[in-house]
DNA sequence: ATGGTAATGATAATCATTTTCAATAACAAT
DNA sequence: ATTGTTATTGAAAATGATTATCATTACCAT
């Protein structure tokens, strides 16, 4: 059946349920591409639907990123911030961040080049230390245009 | 007057004062190449030198972090960390963070191909967003060796 | 030696995130 | 459609890291 929202199969036989807030959550989150933080979305949401709990937030966010629908960041400005993900090749992207003003950037110049030195880097990685790489994390501080 | 520590003259006519605090949390930093968050300073210090309060710690590790004498690190644990920097070249290093223990590895391979494609990348964010960007944060997250 | 004031430490306050727990609602089995 | 199981929820309290307050202390230029 559908319409009745695109990540409802993924809630379905494995002992999760599909639920009103998850998908209120799951809709407020697809609104924009902004990074949100589980406060921002809680207010947005809060507006037209006040009977969903700051809680459930955090508890729904924490589950889709485990289950790989979001992607959680940790800029440096007190909160956590969710995005939704994309299919792998369109999603990878990393983040410019205005250490001034908080603003986030999307970016994904130079992917290719960056993911041969990824592979490279991670498989000498993984000899000399015996560490099992599963992601990274590369973001760049700087002024905005604005804050500039 | 050698031996009073390396670190004296950087207070030294800026408003800034020399304190046996400061002292005592530069030797903490120094005691070890670990990635300490400002609970593990306080804790190691407390043991043998109890006057100094843990607010203290928090302030200097912010203003030694302001001045560019350490380094800041927010990995996902819940604590900021921080290590002494080097000179720029012996320093630059990223970071590898198992997400099972907490365990950080420095490394620094394949700086060069990295420092490449940086400024590459760089240049080109900056052309696009008109952003300045000041410095990057790179980290792999995994599993180490134990918990593999 | 002394005065101005940067620095300190104890305490209280903030603020994001977690935990608890009783009530509710999905949904599989009837 | 009704039921029973239990995953999910929301309110409230708890936690834990970091910050603000403020009276006291101690650098250090004079
Ligand atoms: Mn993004
Ligand atoms: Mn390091
Ligand atoms: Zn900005
Ligand atoms: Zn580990």
């Amino acid at each position: 059946m559908p319409g009745k929202g695109k990540w409802q199969n993924r809630f379905s036989g494995h002992g999760r349920r599909w639920t009103m807030p998850r998908e209120t959550i799951l809709q407020q989150l697809s609104r924009t591409n902004k990074h949100q933080s589980p406060k921002e979305i809680f207010l947005a949401i809060n507006k037209f639907n006040p009977s969903i709990g700051l809680t459930t937030i955090y508890r729904t966010l924490e589950l889709l990123d485990k289950m790989g629908v979001i992607h959680k960041l940790r800029i440096g400005d007190g909160q956590v911030r969710y995005e939704l993900r994309g299919k792998e090749k369109e999603y990878h992207h990393h983040h410019l961040i205005c250490t001034s003003c908080g603003k986030i950037i999307d970016y994904a110049d130079f992917i290719d080049e960056e993911m041969e030195l990824i592979k490279k880097t991670e498989k000498a990685l993984n000899k000399k230390h015996n560490f099992i790489i599963n992601n990274h994390n590369i973001e760049f501080y700087g002024l905005c245009e604005k804050c500039r």
